[in-house]
DNA sequence: ATGTCC
């Protein structure tokens, strides 16, 4: 303990933490990081997090680190670890309490300057259309049949429902619904507090933000994703499955722990207690976590169509749902059974994705036909203050990282630290400053999201883009930005 | 992230 980690340098964005490092590890560790990055993760124990789940039982490939790593419970966030689907592990801990947390951008037909005369007007709308805070209700009660019905159909309960468009769910990742959702593995208790919870962005990092087209990157491919245009307004949304993601979360978090001694293993951190996936106790939290994500993507689908109404409302025909097209939805915080090559063997594996987002490549069936000949969106959210990307995923993900690449700007400071470093007032009157229109509603958590409690998203992006997991697309600015 | 402590 407190030795140092060691860090081979593979190349300007990649460093190994090899496997002498630690006996206990059964596959080499890498990080994505460039010169800069890197020194403000050696200063956090995301590193050592990295190590640990190394040893976890069936890991294969690298105990991956995305830009964006910071410490989280058990496993890192801005982590990937994939498992052998037949003989590997499960750990609740290495998808994290907020399942399915996700992003989904919405292009609109405006341009700035159609939108800037009533920016004001803009954000009370969407404060006022779209729920928010700790523990506030959703825009819809459901019933416990409906909330079962949301658990396993997701998205497309939502659209039947009435909120949306059918073709929202070809550009939402998985059709907005994961099969394999099993309501009966799901607690009366975390299914009471999903029930009035659909379509509320919740609180901390989850935000809805108005934002602009200010730099392009790639022309050919921001006009295929329907954003090409320099000054476009658009849409995003971060949140996740509120209550019942926390709540399954939690509970078999305390069921594997409970059963390691049981299943034989003996963890170097008991925060990455995990379950062998063929057991009864991992299929049922594949199950519940599967519920919990559904209900995430009918959380998103729900506040989309908020936004529809709150452009309708301000800016009338020029607004119409059908003018503000879903352009993608991805989900950073899940387990996914997917196919990959180890060694030069095809093997199904479980692709733990936390605070890491999916980034397929050009090609890959599971991207909607009308992208496919460019790669999967992959929406990074920066910080409130500077920027957010879109990127489309790139070859070197499907070699180096399961699919996979970063999920945001990654948390700098903590919660507390930052807190410290800007006063609420201050922070607002810096961000009005900057032509960013801000509704929160909990004034106090304000500063614990600043703008310096974060990474440089732009080096953030740099690094998966030079990396070969992702390019970039669009640079987006942010002028609403709507908050718990 | 979270009914920020059942």
């Amino acid at each position: 303990m407190g030795e140092k980690i060691p860090l081979e340098r593979i190349d300007a964005n990649r460093w190994r933490i090899p496997m002498r490092y630690n006996d206990d590890m059964h596959v080499p560790g890498m990080i994505y990081a460039d010169d800069e990055l890197i020194e403000s993760i050696v200063n956090d124990n995301a590193l050592q997090q990295v190590v640990n789940v190394a040893t976890l039982p069936g890991i294969v490939g690298h105990s991956l680190g995305m830009p964006d790593i910071h410490w989280g419970y058990g496993f890192p966030v801005g982590g990937v670890a994939a498992t052998d689907a037949e003989t590997g592990v499960i750990s609740p801990g290495g998808i994290g309490f907020d399942i399915n947390c996700g992003v989904r951008l919405l292009a609109t037909d405006l341009l700035y300057d159609q939108v800037k005369g009533k920016v004001s007007e803009l954000a009370d709308q969407l404060y006022n259309t779209l729920p928010s805070g700790v523990g506030t209700d959703g825009m819809r009660i459901l019933s416990a049949d409906e909330m079962r019905d949301v658990m396993v159909h997701g998205a497309q309960w939502a659209v039947d429902a009435g909120y949306g468009l059918a073709e929202d769910l070809e550009v939402t990742e998985e059709n907005g619904c994961l099969e394999g959702a099993d309501p009966s593995t799901v607690s009366k208790h975390a299914l009471e507090r999903g029930r009035k919870q659909l379509g509320s962005l919740g609180s901390g990092n989850h935000f809805c933000e108005v934002q602009v087209v200010d730099h392009i990157y790639d022309q050919e491919v921001a006009n295929v994703l329907g954003i090409g245009r320099k000054g476009q307004v658009v849409t995003t949304l971060h949140c996740g499955s509120r209550g019942i993601g926390h709540q399954v979360a939690e509970e078999f978090i305390n069921l594997a722990e409970s059963k390691q001694k049981e299943y034989g293993f003996e963890l170097v951190d008991k925060q990455l207690a995990c379950l062998p996936i063929n057991s009864v106790d991992g299929q049922a939290y594949l199950g519940a976590m599967r519920c919990a994500a559904n209900f995430a993507w009918a959380n998103r689908q729900l506040l989309m169509h908020g936004v529809r109404q709150s452009f309708a409302n301000i800016f009338g025909r020029k607004a119409r749902p059908k003018d503000l097209p879903l352009v993608y939805d991805v989900c950073h915080n899940i387990a996914k059974m997917e196919e990959y090559e180890v060694d030069g063997q095809l093997r199904k594996l479980c692709v733990h994705r936390k605070g890491a987002t999916r980034s397929f490549p050009a090609g890959h069936p599971a991207i909607p036909e009308k992208y496919r000949a460019v790669g999967q969106p992959v929406l990074i959210p920066g910080d409130m203050g500077r920027y957010s990307f879109m990127l489309v995923g790139d070859h070197g993900s499907m070699e180096q990282t399961f699919g996979s690449c970063c999920h945001g700007a990654g948390r700098r400071l903590s919660r507390t630290a930052a807190k410290k470093a800007i006063g609420n007032k201050e922070l607002l009157e810096l961000l009005e400053k900057r032509g960013i229109t801000v509704r929160v509603h909990s004034k106090n958590l304000l500063s614990e999201e600043s703008p310096q409690a974060y990474k440089d998203a732009q080096q953030v992006v740099n690094v998966v883009h030079n990396a070969g997991l992702a390019k970039l697309v669009v640079r987006l600015k942010p002028v609403v930005v709507v908050k718990g």
